[in-house]
DNA sequence: TGCTAGTTGAAAATCATTTTCAATTATTCC
DNA sequence: GGAATAATTGAAAATGATTTTCAACTAGCA
């Protein structure tokens, strides 16, 4: 499931960053995120909650979520970088809704059989992959319906 | 296998497009390169041989070939734009040496189970998917190793 | 040989992201 | 609680990729 704010705060602590009130602020305004979200609209968002927050901490902050496995990074659409949630530990990939940018992670990719044909036929060291779904979510498709 | 350089021109007629100098250079450019590339890297190696070639030019061809399909965008790695030569037709995807940019084009990538399972689990309609190994090839493999 | 709509490219505009650096502040250690 | 100190902040400037603008040019057609 998901992290909570505080696991979060330990666990930044506990890697040797400080907690400070803008930090926080970023932290509570990505857990909220049903969907992916652009250092800017995020940005946007935290500092309607408190302002004078600045974008550069926002990047930063987002950057340092990132490494910490706290968020992770959609490939799929547009011109800049998209964060996400990412649920506790476990290998996922996503479902992006090209609509609404809604994301449903899902895990159990197997790419194993693949990944071993690969091996085989390259003598490529494969050290990951990049596995993304792009299709219309059930809302989506209504509206489109309609009108 | 690879389209040639006739085969692109005829088709970029056919789809309404005039056939200048500077899109011949751009095209028979890309179709040297055997790894991924970028803009900018297309654009030094079109100078190179036609000087007053326009980096705007090698943009916008460059849009165009990935119109037409005969290049596709890659995702891994970098801030900018990369390019591949796309083989022809059959849906494909790439390995990636993350050490030299060497690409390698598979096809067979059997997802229809798991876009199934999705599909059945979110309701979603599934359109496309974005798949890419990323690994080391043998050479990179052996450089490293050396020291 | 013109005509014309498509094309080119230099320069400027845009937009995301990064760097710089002086002021501020969270944490640590008395 | 009060320094000391190194991390952090954020405004402003820098960077870098990509896009837009627009006047000059030209491929393709008649
Ligand atoms: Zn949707
Ligand atoms: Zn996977
Ligand atoms: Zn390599
Ligand atoms: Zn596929």
């Amino acid at each position: 499931m998901d992290y909570t704010q505080s696991e979060i705060e330990r666990a930044l602590r506990k890697a040797g960053y400080r907690l400070t009130p803008q930090r926080r602020e970023v932290i509570s305004a990505v857990m909220e995120c049903r969907r992916h979200f652009t250092p800017a609209e995020l940005y946007e968002k935290a500092a309607r909650r408190r302002s004078g927050i600045g974008l550069v901490t926002v990047y930063r902050t987002l950057e340092m979520l990132a490494r910490l496995g706290f968020i992770c990074e959609v490939h799929a659409g547009g011109n800049c970088r998209h964060y996400l949630i990412r649920p506790t530990g476990e290998h996922h990939h996503h479902l992006i809704c090209s609509g609404c940018g809604r994301v449903v992670n899902f895990t159990g990719c197997d790419l194993t059989g693949l990944e071993r044909r690969l091996r085989r036929e390259t003598s490529f060291t494969i050290s990951g992959h990049l596995l993304e779904f792009v299709g219309q979510c059930v809302d989506c498709r209504r509206r489109e319906e309609k009108g």
